[in-house]
DNA sequence: CTAGGATAGTTTAAGTTTAAACTTTTTATT
DNA sequence: AATAAAAAGTTTAAACTTAAACTATCCTAG
């Protein structure tokens, strides 16, 4: 084998595995900034992580979302709305109004109190959250965001998270 | 407010703010990247992510591992890992040996076969992470291999993923 | 030795998640 | 208008995941 084309070879062998170490390397950081805020949130809320980001979708959206556009928003099923759903409405956090326009989907919003609440935990979570990137620089932490969007980017337009 | 309060709390504001987007993309790219695995692992082996981490555990570790171990390594609970093995061991793609200097513990293997079988499968993973990552360059992948570490050090000394 | 605590792994209950099938309603085409 | 295709949500079955309780075994201090 001719240089180039080793060099080529090798260079083509580490981009795979520095990718891998990357893709590694996000699973781990998301598992262990998903443990630490699931874990929050049950010691001093008694509540998940998937309530908390439905919740969040709506307090972005005043107006309202139907359920597909939640699950849009998360990037799961619908199916996956309907079961976090059904609780918080139990919980009076959420409400659901039948649209008059067309009958199959619903607005569904956070209800006063539900807002109310949301304000507060969003404020302590954005707090946990610059607490676990406290080992990053600001511009780090922005390098890192760009990077990530520029990942992502390619990835969303070959979507199709749902069924 | 004195300007330089001002800027302090501009510049912590933005902080929270960026680190939160960051931690968005995170979560986006996991998501993208962990589906586009799930659906091809379907699609091309009619297995699953969950099984191949743990194959791919006990693939770079020829001894074997107790399921603690592999429950470390895949930073999951141990009675996850127990779930995990039932089918893989009924599928004849890993085995198990109670150690004899510790009968609590035991110690697990991919068979031949399913070494084998990793081995394939795990070049064909490989060339799908590479293409998952073709919208950065080397060194962007690089960067962010790097970053993520940076922001992933700190969090994994104050793990506690167990029981 | 022996009780008490620690450790390895399993089990259980509850919640999350997906994919696929299904129901209802809307939209488009004839 | 009549039918067919598409869309919004729900339901279902299967798999994953966690936290906590539990079993069996090991270890250590009296």
């Amino acid at each position: 084998m001719p240089p180039d084309e080793q060099t080529a070879a090798a260079a083509g062998q580490s981009r795979a595995k520095l990718a891998l170490r990357a893709w590694l390397e996000i699973l781990a950081c998301r598992k262990q900034i998903d443990g630490q805020l699931r874990r929050r949130l049950r010691d001093r809320y008694r509540s998940t992580l998937p309530r908390f980001d439905v919740a969040a979708a709506l307090y972005r959206h005043p107006d309202g979302l139907t359920m597909g556009e939640v699950a849009r928003h998360l990037m799961v099923t619908k199916g996956n709305i309907t079961a976090i759903a059904a609780p918080l409405e139990a919980e009076g956090i959420i409400e659901r109004e039948r649209s008059g326009r067309d009958r199959r989907s619903q607005i569904v919003r956070l209800t006063k109190q539900g807002r109310r609440s949301f304000a507060a935990r969003a404020k302590v979570h954005e707090g946990w959250i610059e607490e676990l990137f406290s080992g990053l620089t600001t511009d780090e932490i922005a390098e890192l965001d760009r990077l990530l969007a520029k990942l992502n980017g390619p990835l969303k337009d070959s979507a199709g998270t749902d069924d």
